[in-house]
DNA sequence: ATTCTAGTTTATAATTATTCTAAAGAGAAA
DNA sequence: TTTCTCTTTAGAATAATTATAAACTAGAAT
């Protein structure tokens, strides 16, 4: 991903380009694969691998305008704190329990024969299909 | 449900039945429908519901007892409060963002026809299949 | 380039959900 | 009853997240 992207990702996000934001996003999209992350982990990476320091609060706005403008993803998973995810495709989730850590499924993976009509005057936003791992 | 099964329930939970729990079992366990509650919640329903007051740490306490004995189950739903579930059989759930409301599905209501298989050395302990819906 | 202004970063405080603690209270056994 | 252990309770502690306010920049206007 080249930087001109980068800009795009925070100008969509209504964002200006700072020396953070880029250096937060570069860390999040400039990758061949998609990952999963915590803003507690993603604090703790951003630490290691850039000189820049960053206050959490920077790190939370930051990662809520990404996901806010569709960026980055939330994924559910039992427990306090929110994990992100830089794969916004539609897709699953195994989740193992005993390393806390999340793994991707294609959407392509998973097939659902069945399904209920939503409720009333209800519509399906989406369906979230989530795998407990257990050793 | 009798008053012998909430004995039952606290007793498999380890828990002695003191007033406070078995007002508390009573009022989860003796119903026709399972319905779906977070600590909150149940503390206010509890108030209202009855004469008794209530700490809310006795509250956590007992849920999750109840909980890690298997007679309430916990619910993934994307947000700060956890959701618990009186209905412990293997189900799914439709989640309404705008009421932010829980409906239960029943397992037969979903059929899913592929399945990735579960990584490494590792088993698959469930499925969950959550639905969002909007408006 | 310099200045100006609105948007940012940061440290810290505030908030919210949850868990812990220590003292007072209540079952159960002798 | 009397003791002993388990409970309840109020409030403190913890942890994740959000809000605040002052110091600081990016980008526009000059």
């Amino acid at each position: 991903m080249k930087k001109i992207d980068i800009f795009k990702k925070l100008r969509s996000s209504g964002l200006r380009p700072t020396k953070q934001r880029v250096e937060i996003a570069k860390f999040l999209f400039e990758r061949d694969k998609t990952f999963h992350f915590t803003i507690e982990s993603l604090d703790k990476l951003l630490a290691k691998k850039t000189t820049s320091r960053f206050a959490l609060a920077t790190i939370y706005n930051t990662v809520h305008a990404f996901k806010n403008a569709g960026h980055l993803s939330e994924v559910d998973v039992r427990g306090k704190k929110t994990y992100f995810d830089t794969n916004i495709t539609n897709h699953h989730h195994f989740y193992d329990n005993e390393t806390l850590e999340l793994i991707d499924i294609d959407a392509s993976e998973v097939v659902i024969q069945k399904i209920p009509k939503a409720p009333n005057g209800k519509k399906i936003k989406n369906v979230e299909v989530f795998i407990n791992l257990k050793n």
